[in-house]
DNA sequence: ATGGCTGTATTATGGCACTGATGCACCCTA
DNA sequence: TAGGGTGCATCAGTGCCATAATACAGCCAT
């Protein structure tokens, strides 16, 4: 099946989040939703939103305010991408290359899709 | 992290046994390696290969001779490859797509790698 | 027929990741 | 100063995965 199918929900929310960075739906020093207001909205756990938060602190993409709300810092976006590009570029699009060489597709023309 | 690192051991040795079987590794009418020399070879338990070899018994691409071993049936690579090649493009493609558009990564380059 | 190779069924166990419920510490505003 | 909003720590439950030890059923060459 679809390896992203059965993904952890935590690590599905993280990348939507961090897509959301990427695109300025959240932009720089803007305030992210909390725990509890994503958990509601997505139907997930606050515990299970705040673990795919995690890594954002902890790579020092957002910064948080205790009691407040955790905000975007500046350069995020940037940094967010240009981290996620590499390592779309190393670790996943061998991968995925010589798998579509594998089942004859050729990229260039799926690209124009 | 890469979504196919912490992946379950029978998927792997799933996709890796298909990727034999399609490129002509295990040729249609071969016998392929039994669970138990498999497993030596992979240094995993023989039912995990058991689990592995289980989903190609479903989909008819392997036929198993009871005490014999198990063989490849004709015209399983190019069924296989078939199958392969429309989940990759119904399930897989557009997520893969709609994100390297986001990290400005473009396919039709990255083909000439 | 016997030994050695096949796949398979059974049961049990340990580990680990994910999820969940509750409560606490902190900060701002009214 | 009281209330409601934050994030966060703790503990527990659940289910999947992988392993293990046996045992069984079938086939084949010697």
């Amino acid at each position: 099946m679809n390896p992203n199918a059965n993904r952890p929900v935590y690590l599905k929310l993280r990348d939507q989040i961090a897509a959301a960075i990427i695109d300025g739906v959240y932009p720089e020093g803007a305030m992210l939703p909390s725990v509890r207001a994503l958990a509601a909205e997505q139907g997930a756990n606050p515990l299970t939103v705040a673990k795919a938060y995690q890594q954002f602190q902890n790579d020092g993409l957002v910064e948080v305010q205790r009691g407040v709300g955790m905000y975007v810092v500046r350069g995020a976006a940037e940094r967010l991408r240009a981290a996620e590009r590499e390592a779309f570029l190393r670790q996943e699009w061998p991968e995925i290359r010589s798998r579509m060489q594998r089942l004859g597709l050729d990229p260039a023309e799926l690209a124009l899709t």
